[in-house]
Formats: structure tokens, sequence, C-alpha cells
DNA sequence: CGACCCCTTGAGATACCTCAAACTAAGTGG
DNA sequence: CCACTTAGTTTGAGGTATCTCAAGGGGTCG
């Protein structure tokens, strides 16, 4: 499919106990003799887009936090389209059903370069076992994803294709907390939003031209976050 | 609102050790002794199409376990109207967000009657607590829940209204187990299928002049399985 | 400079939505 | 027991949004 695809970058084994984002991290609730439990190596990779974390069908041997970056879950529909589920962002975790020994559900594919840690499922197994914090996180980070599962529903495939293109860019920009708004390809936002590549490629178009988004570089807007609000209301 | 909104009736104290459905629902894993850790009520209530089990918003104080009927899961969005994002079918656990001691996302109601067990919140911590093949169970559930939103989103809200209307009636069949498939209003169809009444009510017409759904009776139908298969592929 | 990829734009076909009316079935009261 | 109401389903007709197919830019990279 892609002869461009690249090799997966390592960036070393990871220092949880000195991470950046760990407050948002899986590992948020650990204390510092929890991390004793950790008896195979947590590696950090670095993946650029169009190398996949997993596949769709692998065996769940590991759960990924995203630290840097926006990765996109995706499943692939009976005519070879695809359908993406979910978005994940710094702090999130993708494949939590390794947890269970179960295959991935999706195919993980980073939409801009992310940079991840790599969990063994034991690992995560281990420590849920010896720390009750463990498996509190473990149930909120599901909680997450239903919750983040039915945004997406009610939110990017309901009403007309203006509203759903505004309410993802709302959403990009974490419902309005800043005006930049990076975006990506076409047909990716065709396959969050369930209409054609053609489709999203007019509506952001028609939003540049009515003043509403301001290129301020290549995929990368400045959006006037009110008209956005209006045009996602409707 | 409905101004026949009927009492909920309450059937008495459960006996989980001798439920029927015991082996699909949440206490499948426990054992005889684990049960000596629940110290709060279990009650079983019947609910009728029109009294909700719970609404988004209340405070998560208890899980349901849907023992006989249908559960519809609703949104409401900011027109009014509602999107329906989940189906409870016997052995589903509804409310689990209370066990995390948050708010219910959703509001539940019945669309047949439904007999359903109440567990409080704390009985299900309790037992969390003692026994790890609940927490297991628990997360089980969770994963469940995401997988079924992700199936709503690919199955249900892709493609055109035929498929979508055939890849409903499947799922309600089982995936084609059985032929006879029990619908319900159009209102609740389209909200489901994320289009609107009178389209619904036009495609389940359609596939009845085209002999792929026979009446059986008030909303009950006969389907030809190997027809819808078609339609919910292409 | 040419090849390629992606975004954009156009024009016609189509599916779905909206509004409105007729029909059905079940419940209510005289 | 029958008119009358009410709620839900069905059907129609017209408008509109989105899809499909197709062609024309604008970058980037060899």
């Amino acid at each position: 499919m892609r002869d461009k695809a690249i090799e997966d970058a390592w960036r070393g084994q990871a220092e949880c106990r000195k991470c950046g984002i760990r407050e948002l991290a899986l590992f948020s609730d650990l204390q510092e003799t929890d991390f004793g439990h950790i008896h195979l190596p947590i590696d950090e990779i670095q993946f650029e887009p169009g190398s996949a974390l997993y596949h769709v069908g692998d065996p769940g041997v590991a759960v990924f936090t995203v630290r840097t970056g926006l990765v996109k879950l995706v499943r692939y529909l009976a005519d070879g389209s695809q359908r993406i589920v979910r978005l994940l962002r710094p702090g999130d975790t993708a494949g939590l059903e390794a947890v269970l020994g179960q295959d991935y559900e999706h195919t993980a594919i980073p939409l801009r370069s992310a940079l991840t840690c790599r969990i063994p499922r034991e690992v995560v197994n281990r420590l849920a076992e010896g720390t009750p914090r463990m498996h509190a996180q473990l149930m909120q980070r599901w909680q997450q994803n239903v919750r983040q599962a039915d945004a997406w529903l009610t939110s990017l495939s309901t009403g007309g294709a203006k509203a759903r293109v505004a309410r993802l860019l709302l959403l990009l920009m974490d419902d309005g907390a800043t005006r930049e708004c990076a975006l990506f390809g076409r047909e990716d936002m065709g396959a969050m939003l369930g209409v054609t590549t053609e489709t999203a490629s007019r509506v952001v178009a028609e939003f540049r031209r009515e003043g509403i988004l301001a290129e301020k570089g290549p995929n990368l807007y400045d959006c006037d976050v009110e008209a956005l609000r209006l045009i996602a209301g409707a």
C-alpha cells in the first residue's frame, strides 16, 4: 500500500517516575513503591503517520500511552473504506483490550508524528493485582473510552456536514479554549464525520471563504470560535 | 409529557444465587462465599416503556442488570430530539458509570417491558474489593460497552438508510440466528439509525412490499435473512 | 521538469429531509 | 355500541444536501 512506510523509531526505556505527563497518564495514581512491580521494559516509541501502533485482529500484547501527537483508531468496512471511531490525544490510552487478553479491535495509526509508551500487558496486570488504585484508573480509562465513543456518535455523526465539521474543529480546540486548530487530510476528516472526502473539502473551503477559518500554515487554521459554535448548535 | 406513566413494579429482593441468567450477568464469576459480601438489598424491578431506569445527570447510585426485555440508552441533542446510543439486552449492564461515583451519562428507557436487577453502587464496590474475579468481570463489561459503541457507529450510522435498517434487523436477530424479529416504534428506529421517522417508516414499508419482511403481529416480523445480508453488505 | 498526491471545484444524479395530509388502531365518553 | 379523540404509521410532493464521477489546480520530490 504505502511504500513510504517509515521505520519505527525507538527512543529507549521510559522513565515513568519522571514522566512529564504522568498526571494525565495511566500511571498517574502510582506510588513510588509501585514501580517496583514493573518487571518488563516499557519502551518509548515514536510512530510516524503511515506506520501503525497495532493492527485490528493482532493479539493484544501491549497497551500504549500517547504522550504527544494524535492517533486515529480505525475500523475497516466491507467495501474497504475506513471509518475512524476515535481520536487519541496526549494522555489517552490505546489498546486497553489487551489487558483482557483480547485481540486488538482497531488499527491505530498516527495522524501526526506521535510519541508513545508501550506497556506490556503483563505489566498492567501485575500492577493491577498489587494496587487497587491501578484498578480504579483502568476502569476510569474504559469509561473515558465509552464516553468518547458516545460523544463521537452524537456530535460527529449527527446533523448536517457543516455542523459536524464545526463540532470536530471545536473538539480539536478543546471546545474553544484555543483559537488555533491543526487539521489533517480531508480523507481522514471524512472518515471521522461519515461523509465523503469531497464534502469535507467543500465545507472547509466554504468556511475559509466565509472567514470562519484563516489558514496560518499547512493545515493549520485560525478559527472564529463563536461562528463555529453557532454552526455546531444548529 | 406522558400522563400514562406507569408505576414501577417491585418484585422483591433478588435471589442472585438462583438467578436463571447468572451465567450472562454481572455476577457470573462469583463464588458461593462471595455472596456474603452483599450487605445491601438487590431489588428486582420491572420497568415499563415510558418509565426510566434513570435519567441523564442523576447521581449514579446503582447499576442495573437487564434480565428480560430491551432497554435503550438515550442522549438528548440541543434541538430536543433524541439519539439512541446503545441497546441493552438480557445479560447486559446499565449505568456502569455509577461504580465510579459519576452521574449517569444517559437516560435508560425500556422499549419493551423489562425486568431488571438494581444493584447498589456500594455492593459492586465491596464485591470488587474482595474478589479479583469481580474486577475482571467489570472490565469485561466496560470493554463490551466500548465494543458495542464502536459497532453502533460503524454498522448503524454508516451507509444508506436501507443498509442501516437491514443491519439493525440482523442485529436484533443475533446476526440471523433466528428469522423472527420484534421491532419497535419508527421514531425509535430513526433515533438509532440517525435518520428521520419518515425515512425509517418508508424503508420498513418498502422491505415489506418486496417480501423481505412479513408481518406476523404488531411490530413482529418474519425476515428474509439472506436478502437482508445482501442489503446490509452494500 | 515531470510525476504524483492531495485538495479543490463542477455538474448531474440520488437519497434523504421537510411539510403536510390521509390512514389505522386503540382508547374515551356519551 | 358508536362517534370522537389521540398517537403512531404510512404516503405524497417538493426542496435540499450529499454523493458520484470527472476534471483542473498546487504543491513536493525525485
